[in-house]
DNA sequence: CTTGACCTTCCCATCATGGGAAGCCCCATA
DNA sequence: TATGGGGCTTCCCATGATGGGAAGGTCAAG
């Protein structure tokens, strides 16, 4: 199998197959004898392992761990878990960031009116005035 | 005032002061006779609104567009008002999928027991597979 | 044998940010 | 007045994961 179908197959693209060989992540293809990377049916598993941890949010450097982990058969699943947990917590964090933002911006456009009028509780905020557009402020000092 | 200055009265670094100057996000500031940046209350100001835009989690390009209407003093709210929640719609986009995410795992570190023993539910899902380690599963074809 | 689809490597771009080097400038203090 | 320390300048590199594209080799079907 070459890349173009191992990307198929796996849902990872040939351009990121080829990089994740060369940051390290998956052992370097075989290669026919004109220097085409070779596949079977347990590299492209790989590829779904990664594809499926990508697709989880897993950043590439867990994914590695997780893959050492998948093939350890002496692991123990509490390790596993562990990163699961971790990337739980991630996520919750980056959750509620965005959460945050979007409460604030909410209430903004709750107070704007949204008409052809320039006033704007935004742009006020946005400004850290109150009811001051940068041209109308007085450049004390 | 020098750039150090204006970074910690505005809370953006220096670095990235001169690379919104760089970028054109912000116009070039005057300049020193010894080639020094120099920035007055106004120009700290424009550099806030950046800062609280950004942390609103509103990409560079979109920083840009509410300069230019804050700048505006004919703009419409609403023009602002749709930017914001256009921002809120990107931000519940992000959410939902991060959510999702933390859905699947949260099933997988269920299912998981976290003990000493490698059996992982987490990742036979991972793999793909039912119960089986890369190492076990038959190649065939 | 030609054509078109595929593969190879190599370089560049993204987005926003930080790190660091080499060299100049400014001010205070000895 | 000399010196030292901190701040400023530009320039280059790195991040993380991905895509785009060029230049050139390979393969299979017609």
């Amino acid at each position: 199998m070459n890349i173009g179908e191992a990307a198929k197959a796996s849902g990872v693209s040939a351009k990121m197959i080829r990089y994740y060989e060369e940051t390290g992540l998956i052992p370097p293809a075989g290669r026919s004898g004109s220097g085409y990377r070779t596949y079977g049916p347990k590299e492209v598993q790989i590829l779904r392992f990664v594809r499926r941890a990508r697709d989880l949010g897993f950043p590439m450097v867990k994914v590695a761990e997780l893959l050492a982990l998948w093939r350890d058969r002496e692991r123990a699943s509490s390790d596993v878990k562990h990163l699961a947990e971790d990337q739980i917590a991630a996520l919750e964090h980056r959750i509620r960031e965005m959460e945050a933002m979007k409460g604030t911006l909410e209430h903004l456009v709750h107070c704007c009116a949204g008409d052809t009028r320039p006033d704007c509780p935004i742009l006020d905020d946005l400004g850290g005035l109150h009811g001051k557009t940068p041209v109308d402020s007085p450049v004390r000092r």
